[in-house]
RNA sequence: UGGGGAAUAGUGUAACGGUAGCACAACUGACUCUGGAUCAGUUAGUCGGGGUUCGAAUCCCUGUUCCCCAGCCA
């Protein structure tokens, strides 16, 4: 990064890397400067988990920090290791490097109970053996204070002795928690004594049958942070209401006090982002698994052809707050074709194929025409095409009777076939239902590379491959996952399902490529001329190529059209 | 008469008592061997009402609206 970029982002800081810089600025942490990204292994990881990822691992590397990926696993309920692996393949394949700190909170669990029982020994905590029904009538409401457990005041000997054989495993589950004593008319409500354990008899993917008590979020969290010696734990809105007890057991504890500041999550147009939701669509087909390329998780997107750069950028770009904001899924496309547009080498792909052939060009010979790779990129180089008398132009490029400002081929009008010849169309041969077919042009020979030596101009290039060359795709064409800019605006009674987009998947099976392709590997990416960003999907096997569409180009043709219609 | 947060163009996000700026989106136009990219431009904003001040998005008062909290989830 050069210093003038540097400076520049020094003058606008959000406000979470704001108090970063002023703690730095204070000494505070005596320098330090370490975050965390601590997801729970319970789902994959999707775009609002990035922006919390860039924004953690962001600062740390701003600041000449650290930042610490942090699995918190305490409930194994949840929790799987299938979940563990896609984490850490994802914040990889986003960029980011923990090095040798990749931590797990059940590595605490350990202290964490010793911590416990020094806050029972002090009369700070309890064995309660009230049900879950109870503790939820005793807890009051949000505007009536609750009350006392009767199992609050036990005497500190016995609260000590009914935790150690909750830990041994001599209660079931759900027969006792240990609880804080803190204030059951606090208007806090996280504040009424917070339940610290409970009782679980599962089988914790990583700690196994060791424990059957596992410590609640609240209880755990500050102490993950506290261990890890983290100087900022960032969060998000939610757990605002739940500072007031990180801090209250950190200093109870009298251990190390890191300060939690919380930021709101990431939310989008088109797309839903709670893990339930998107385990929804999974688990009842409505996509095809966590990695389905419609899917806004880090492994949809992946698939799709996203590239790393592109999710950091926008997570750069939309900024960080305090407050619920819906960011325009435009902006993720804009960021995205922003990386692709430089980086991507550019082929010729027609989608649905039309025959074209050039009636006065000589049967037998092909020739081989130089194309450009990446028009932004000087290093990328050229490369030979093959050329000969049929071709496959796009369905969509050639209309018996155009209408305005349609500029592409039509029936005695001139075009350049990209990096090869002007062609003249001459007539349209039609089966019996009246379809075009085929269609039939002539070609200019001294146009050869796409220039006329007159000077003369064509409105239009358009992209073909090679009939005899050319290599068979399937692509796959994606559009939004929903309806609706906010899927869950659905009619009474229905919910988020209700406004799944029916044609969000279209599949194209008689695609032709040009034979440089025949070679690409999974997740390959590149531009498809004219149509926009496509990726290799690793369904791609023997021979058998599919692509994903991962953007297309901006369209104005498109446009047009929509405002003709309308 | 619960508590905690928050409000700036259509959408995001700056301005830290001193010219309301930037990006996306939308719309013009230029250029172009991708109707891409690029470039130039246009439309459009401080939640309402009071106050303090030479001056308020910013400070004070007041109202409104939105979000979060009653899991032995995180």
């Amino acid at each position: 990064m050069n210093n003038e970029k540097k400076e520049n982002e020094i003058e606008r800081l959000d406000f979470v890397r704001q108090i970063v810089a002023d703690d730095l600025e204070s000494d505070k942490w005596e320098g330090r400067v370490a975050t965390r990204f601590p997801p729970e292994p319970n789902g994959y990881l999707h775009i609002g988990h990035a922006k919390s990822i860039c924004l953690n691992f962001g600062i740390a590397a701003e600041f000449g920090g650290t930042c610490n990926l942090r699995f918190d696993d305490t409930n194994p309920i949840k929790e799987e290791q299938e979940y563990i692996d896609s984490i850490i393949a994802d914040v990889k394949w986003l960029g980011w490097d923990w090095q040798d700190r990749l931590y797990y909170a059940s590595d605490y669990f350990q202290q964490m109970y010793e911590w416990a029982v020094d806050l029972v020994k002090k009369g700070k905590a309890y064995v309660d053996d009230l049900t879950g029904d109870e503790i939820r009538r005793y807890r009051g409401t949000l505007t009536k204070p609750g009350k006392n457990s009767p199992y609050r005041d036990r005497p500190i000997e016995e609260n000590l002795d009914l935790f150690e054989k909750m830990k041994n495993g001599e209660f079931p589950d759900g027969s006792k928690v240990l609880r804080a004593k803190i204030d059951m008319a606090h208007p806090n409500l996280n504040m009424r004594d917070p339940v610290m354990y409970r009782i679980l008899h599962a089988s914790h993917p990583r700690s196994g049958d060791k424990w059957c008590i596992y410590p609640m979020y609240d209880w755990a969290h500050g102490l993950e942070d506290s261990i890890e010696k983290i100087t900022h734990s960032i969060c998000t809105l939610e757990f605002e209401n739940h500072r007031p007890l990180y801090d209250w057991f950190l200093d109870e504890l009298g251990v190390y006090h890191p300060q939690q500041i919380e930021f709101a999550r990431l939310n989008m147009t088109y797309t839903v982002m709670s893990k339930r939701k998107l385990l929804q669509l999974v688990q009842e087909k409505m996509v095809n698994g966590w990695d389905d390329p419609r899917m806004p998780t880090i492994q949809g997107l992946r698939r799709r052809g996203y590239s790393p750069a592109a999710i950091r950028n926008f997570c750069k770009t939309i900024g960080v707050n305090k407050f619920n904001s819906t960011i325009d899924a435009a902006l993720l496309e804009y960021c995205l074709r922003e990386d692709l547009n430089k980086t991507s080498p550019r082929v010729m792909a027609v989608l649905k194929p039309l025959k074209l052939v050039i009636t006065n060009y000589p049967q037998g010979p092909t020739e081989e025409l130089d194309a450009v790779n990446n028009p932004e990129d000087e290093n990328a180089g050229t490369r030979k095409i093959p050329f000969s008398r049929e071709l496959y132009i796009e369905r969509e490029d050639f209309m018996e009777e155009p209408p305005k400002k349609f500029y592409r081929l039509a029936p005695g009008r001139e075009v350049r076939l990209r990096y090869a010849y002007f062609v003249t169309c001459t007539d349209a041969v039609k089966d019996a239902d009246g379809n075009v077919t085929e269609i039939h042009c002539t070609y200019d020979p001294a146009t050869k590379g796409g220039d006329a030596p007159d000077g003369r101009k064509v409105k239009s290039t358009l992209h073909w491959v090679s009939a005899q060359h050319a290599a068979d795709a399937e692509v796959r064409l994606y559009d939004h996952l929903f309806t609706k800019e906010n899927p869950d605006e659905a009619v009474e009674g229905k919910d988020f399902k209700s406004n799944i987009n029916p044609n969000s998947l279209e599949v194209l099976t008689d695609c032709k490529v040009e034979p440089s392709l025949a070679d690409a590997k999974s997740l390959d990416r590149f531009q498809f001329e004219r149509l926009g960003y496509f990726s290799v999907d690793p369904d791609t096997a023997d021979g058998k190529l599919v692509f994903n569409r991962t953007a297309t180009l901006r369209d104005t043709w498109a446009k047009i059209q929509k405002q003709q219609k309308a």
